[in-house]
DNA sequence: TGTTTTATGATACACCGTGTATCATAACTT
DNA sequence: AAGTTATGATACACGGTGTATCATAAAACA
């Protein structure tokens, strides 16, 4: 583990770079180059830290997502909808980036990686249960698939109605139905 | 409008290369000059026909969605089950073309005008029912969404279960609760 | 404080893919 | 048979990627 200060502040101006050239540019035209121009530092030296400018992204946007992860803590399961409104005011306030990781561009693989990651979080969570008449697994990527294609309806819509709405929306659409399905009434 | 023998010849051949190449590789990683050798054509040929491989995927996508639209049998509502049989023993037959629509490699465009048609189609369905708690179009694209999402799982994971118990699965997962929300009980 | 270690900036470079231009030749049309 | 058009081959400019090098600045250490 680096905790060199040069090290920090060079990763964090690139993340910085790449958040502001994808707000003005969107992220496919975003060159390496440009990137590093706008970090104020130089070229070489971005493949320093990344391989790739998918990596940087992947770095990003995994920051984010633990951010949220942070937001849901285990204990919020008894609320789903108000864990669904925090999920959302999350998605309003970081939405440039979710409209990346959801519109693919360039960012498939980073999406694949983000849901296999949410995947394995609902099974340890749920893992516990008594078998459920659906394979666990399909209910753990049903219920991330649905949360996002969510998320992306709603960004894409220019968020029509307000986080607590979509909050209800989402527990009555998304997470009562796979509570019933995964035997959490049983407990 | 082109009748040249010539012409037909050339795109038929880089529709060929594209899909043969794609299943060997992949989208990504597939250049021009590959794609015009695949083709037995040469390079400057390419661009004198599609101005981007991205175009030329569309082409191949559209013209096989043509074909799979002629195939697929009209109204089947009563037993959900069976439908969602019918579903996945379609995407068993069709597998390729849903692998490269759904790995989105450049089809983005048209995964989502695909998945337009399927949510109009879903609200023409059962936009007479008594008005639901959750708004008919969030229900519609959740709908779909989660099926295009079942079937990227399945397939992704080399369809681990027969189409008869995803037709199960389809039907307790995703039409149940949707029928459930949309008010069907009462018609 | 002085020394060592390491990250950075600047630059040059090879490599690859894209898209355009050119022209002789082959294939098609009438 | 004569005219038209698509093709193949090739060359080229352009831009982006990733690597190598080296002097310098910054951090860590003693």
């Amino acid at each position: 583990m680096t905790t060199d200060p040069r090290v920090q502040r060079t990763q964090q101006r690139l993340r910085q770079a790449l958040a502001e050239l994808v707000l003005q540019q969107g992220y496919e035209s975003i060159s390496i180059r440009e990137l590093a121009a706008q970090a104020g530092v130089g070229y070489a030296t971005f493949f320093r830290h990344y391989p790739s400018k998918d990596a940087l992204l992947l770095d990003l946007l995994q920051r984010s997502i633990q951010e949220m992860a942070r937001l849901l803590p285990p204990g919020l399961d008894a609320d789903p909808a108000e864990e669904g409104r925090l999920i959302f005011v999350h998605a309003a306030q970081h939405q440039q980036l979710y409209r990346i990781l959801l519109s693919g561009g360039g960012a498939l693989a980073l999406l694949e990686e983000v849901q296999a990651a949410a995947v394995a979080e609902v099974m340890r969570r749920f893992g516990r249960q008594t078998a459920p008449a659906i394979p666990l697994e399909i209910l753990a990527h049903h219920l991330v698939a649905a949360t996002i294609a969510l998320i992306g309806w709603w960004l894409q819509h220019d968020q029509p109605y307000p986080p607590p709405r979509m909050g209800q929306i989402y527990a009555e659409l998304i997470m009562r139905p796979f509570l019933a399905l995964v035997g959490q009434e049983r407990g």
